[in-house]
DNA sequence: AAACTTATTTGAACCGTTTTAATCAATACA
DNA sequence: TGTATTGATTAAAACGGTTCAAATAAGTTT
């Protein structure tokens, strides 16, 4: 069954197409009793008028972003998106969000939707995987449409606002081996995830730039969630000597980091007394949790700002600009969870 | 300076706006050096093709639908939204999720963008205060756009999905009634939200229905975030003599329960030994907790589901389908904050 | 070199609205 | 009664692309 028009519906009741799109649009000219002939008939053909077609003659002079992020219900994202938010909306944007749930797929669909929805451009964060594709990405580029990456894709030169996530985990272990700390491990993220590559990376990294000597065993595969964290850091403590405190735990994220802190509480091992614990993000509860986590602060929020100003400045331009890149540095936030054992 | 059309660059490029397209396009058909010919040209207009044309012809199967929820940060909305989603993408749709930050303005605007990108559908939770504007939901209507509310409005006649706000408070006092509590106090949201008009009602009703008088003190101010729940802890229970123990803090939300619950720590009160808290919302961070929160699990992710499937069908029906209103219900889940005095 | 093929390109029709000048009808004015 | 004036409605021209049959160009075969 085919969609009926506004050339149906003047066709039905028996005006022409002009008077219906005068009743849609409200407009005074047309007679009373003619509107609400006119717009029974919409309703009983329940015609729904085309926005595209709409918008088509007149120009729009609307201000829309689209951001596609990795998980909805992720505060990674969300506080993300509220720093995008805040510089967009002063710029008079409205942003739309979408989740391409790590589905290289759906990221494809979505950003060819805000394409060919004419919003104005998008800032990315992108699928990463084994074989990316970035055939969509191409296809944007193609169209001049406007785009910002949240991070390094290879293959192709596009805008990039990211962060330092290997920086980011050194700082951790950097501030750990200053405070004397000589048995650091890491509970690490998610096999696929890129972030947890470069994290784990980091942690070598600071090792190899010490005297202190990198071994595979001080890397505990673990996860991205809560309970993650948790179980995991029941399995690993649980059969750790005591005798080995104080020892310490760089996380992949705060959220297990968060977990362990709750395992350690259950099996009775005290933070930061006998293991020091350091996340990574610093969502909004880790300062609340007690003890409060020393974390590695993401600057989420000037991420957000930066990648939109890139964005809008991109979008706005009259020519097309160079390509832009840039990465921000991480902030150590010492709390509660870390012991200091030079003092 | 006019935005550039394919006419533009057809005739800079000296070929007809046939051969844009199917460069544009990716068309196999036009010759490799035409193709980078034009392709330059493209680029030195900076030329972006017009989606909403693009799409205008050929009939579009693409399936989306919106969400307007009232703030980004925070989790009761992405639950929410993950809800929705869930539904959604069995059914082959994407959403775009735009946030009105309670602003009315945001509201319309975001709504009107929605139904003029042929988004098909949308859920709104709408912003609530004195003087409510709705003419932009009449607007919808007049399109026949669909719509689902997730909380009554008056004045028009919609769609709703809601929760039952009224009830959800009086599952907690009633349960703290039950378990011999006798000194129950409120820790309210924010003057202007709706919800915690309704809490309190809930609250006071409980009262009511049962042999406790209510009395205004009962009603303490508190807000929505963990500060306002720390904050008004701190400030009601250092004068709170002790001597009144045991009493009961029913929350207007988890986040404000948490608050409270970090204030009493601070202050050396033990929960729920001497205080017991009960939250509302029950939030993924809840459960977690130490001590776990005592809360109203609002079904947000039925909520979610329940408006999806609503929209959805409304969105595929060939006819106007009749006004449809489903309210669901909460369900305490009592956890580690609640003390029983009946043992 | 004529006759076929195949590779490119063009031009006109079309998509579903809005817009506006023009028409028609009804009423008011002189 | 003829002439403005006002009120409603219409018809045709946009809007900015896509599509596709037809035209043209380029290569191949005999």
């Amino acid at each position: 069954m085919k969609k009926s028009t506004i050339q149906d519906v003047a066709e039905q009741a028996g005006v022409s197409k002009g008077t219906v799109s005068a009743v849609i649009n409200g407009k005074a000219t047309v007679k009373a009793s003619t509107r609400e002939h006119v717009r029974e008939v919409m309703k009983a053909m329940n015609f729904r008028p085309k926005g595209q077609a709409r918008n088509l003659k007149g120009r729009q002079i609307e201000r829309t972003v689209g951001i596609i992020i990795r998980e909805l219900d992720n505060p990674f994202y969300t506080a993300l998106a509220t720093g995008i938010k805040k510089y967009a909306n002063e710029k008079g944007y409205v942003e739309f969000i979408a989740s391409s749930e790590a589905d290289q797929q759906n990221e494809e669909t979505i950003s060819q939707l805000f394409a060919s929805k004419d919003v104005k451009g998008a800032i990315i964060a992108p699928v990463i995987n084994e074989n990316i594709e970035i055939e969509h990405l191409f296809r944007l580029k193609l169209l001049n449409y406007p785009f910002v990456l949240l991070k390094e894709v290879q293959g192709i030169h596009a805008n990039v606002v990211s962060i330092n996530n290997l920086e980011a985990t050194k700082l951790a272990v950097r501030y750990l081996m200053e405070t004397g700390h000589t048995d650091i491990i890491h509970f690490a993220g998610p096999e696929l995830s890129s972030h947890a590559h470069e994290r784990i990376n980091g942690f070598r990294q600071a090792f190899s730039e010490s005297t202190q000597i990198f071994s595979d065993s001080m890397l505990v595969p673990c996860g991205s969630q809560f309970q993650d964290g948790f179980e995991t850091g029941i399995d690993f403590f649980k059969r750790v000597d005591p005798k080995r405190f104080p020892m310490a735990v760089v996380c992949f994220n705060d959220v297990i980091a968060l977990g362990l802190s709750s395992a350690l509480h259950q099996l009775k091992i005290d933070v930061p007394n006998q293991v020091s614990i350091v996340g990574n993000d610093d969502i909004e509860i880790a300062k609340h949790w007690s003890p409060a986590l020393t974390t590695v602060h993401t600057p989420l929020h000037e991420l957000g700002m930066k990648a939109a100003e890139v964005l809008i400045r991109h979008i706005e331009a009259d020519q097309i600009l160079p390509v832009e890149n840039h990465v921000l540095d991480s902030e150590l936030k010492i709390r509660e969870t870390t012991l200091d054992l030079t003092k």
